[in-house]
DNA sequence: GGTCGCTCAGAAAGGTGTTG
DNA sequence: CAACACCTTTCTGAGCGACC
């Protein structure tokens, strides 16, 4: 569930094992040196998707910290895949961490995350591929789309990111048969919580050592199920209902619809970012909704499907079945 | 009965000064 | 610089009368 994260281990030792480049910052006090290298998963003889290492050396008292940025998710499995680190994989990325650093588990456990991306990728079939545009509001975050297929929630400390993982894989690559075939019949949606700045957020507390990500792993799952669920869904996608005007209220319901429309869902529901009422505007807004939606045959029903690809995926990775082996993974280290 | 606006508390987000 | 602690602001949902 883990992919880029930046780990800061205070105290670390360099090992001698390592090549150590020599690196000029500019503006730093003259007492501190910089040095720079990467590791690879030896488990591999190829040597892709390094992590980078940063080892910051105050010489004066003979006290380094050493700073891993990287995709560990890359880096464990050598290559960009649709697949994400389970809870067995995760403690295999510590155990070789230390190993490469020539240090010990418990320093790595010990490590500081101050950024870290929670991510999965879900295998959907390919209708679902128009579900960024039903995602249209989350809190008050900025939501842009990117090249069309790439869609943020974006805040100062984070971000939420939804995008194609097929196309991110296969963007520079001539595709066989098999592949334009597997990109017609399914979507490899990717979603990532994405924090530059853990200190400043929800991560805070909960995610911000390594061994607070082992020993709260098992909330991850409804981290991401919260964030996921905090989204405002408007099935923007299926056919409008049949209505038949009875009333005034129908009329009016069905004019609200026909508006919205017209206007633009995204556009509606900005208006209300103007409204002044403060306590009254989620409700209101909510009600606004409830109007499109109730107007919108919602046949494909894409969010009840999201959902539960979404918690099948992270059952799987949270090892649900394998509950006691977790327990003693932990008990282990 | 339903709507509106106020208050409150807790959570979430953002700003800033200090630190190594 | 990056990262953090600390503080302020903003958001959100619930509760509760007042009013039509």
């Amino acid at each position: 569930m883990l992919d880029k994260i930046k780990i800061i281990l205070k105290n670390y030792t360099p090992s001698e094992d390592i090549r150590w480049k020599p690196k000029e910052v500019k503006n730093c006090p003259p007492t501190k040196y910089f040095y720079i290298a990467k590791i690879y998963n030896s488990n591999f003889s190829k040597k892709k998707f390094s992590l980078k290492l940063l080892l910051t050396a105050d010489e004066k008292n003979d006290i380094f910290s050493l700073s891993i940025n990287g995709s560990i998710r890359k880096w464990y499995y050598q290559k960009n895949s649709r697949k994400d680190l389970n809870f067995k994989e995760f403690i295999d990325c510590i155990e070789l961490i230390a190993k490469e650093l020539n240090t010990d588990v418990k320093t790595v456990l010990s490590g500081k995350v101050t950024q870290l991306e929670v991510g999965l990728t879900l295998l959907l079939k390919s209708e679902m591929r128009e579900i960024n545009d039903c995602l249209v509001k989350y809190r008050n975050a900025e939501r842009e789309v990117f090249e069309e297929t790439t869609l943020y929630f974006k805040f100062v400390n984070y971000k939420l990111i939804f995008y194609d993982k097929f196309l991110e894989m296969n963007k520079n690559t001539i595709w066989s048969d098999i592949e334009e075939n597997v990109f017609k019949k399914f979507y490899f949606l990717r979603f990532e919580i994405n924090a530059k700045k853990v200190s400043g957020m929800t991560f805070k507390n909960k995610f911000d050592t390594i061994e607070k990500i082992r020993n709260n792993w098992n909330m991850l799952p409804s981290v991401i199920e919260k964030y996921i669920n905090d989204i405002v869904f408007v099935d923007v996608i299926s056919e409008d209902k049949k209505i038949e005007i009875n009333d005034y209220s129908d009329f009016v319901n069905y004019l609200t619809f026909l508006g919205i429309k017209k206007y633009g869902v995204l556009e509606s529901i900005n208006l209300f970012g103007k409204s002044l009422n403060i306590n009254n505007k989620s409700k209101k807004l909510e009600e606004f909704i409830n109007t499109y939606r109730t107007n919108v045959t919602n046949e494909f029903d894409f969010k009840a499907k999201l959902l539960v690809e979404l918690r099948k995926k992270l059952d799987r990775l949270y090892n649900k079945s394998n509950n006691i082996i977790t327990k003693k993974l932990i008990n282990t280290l």
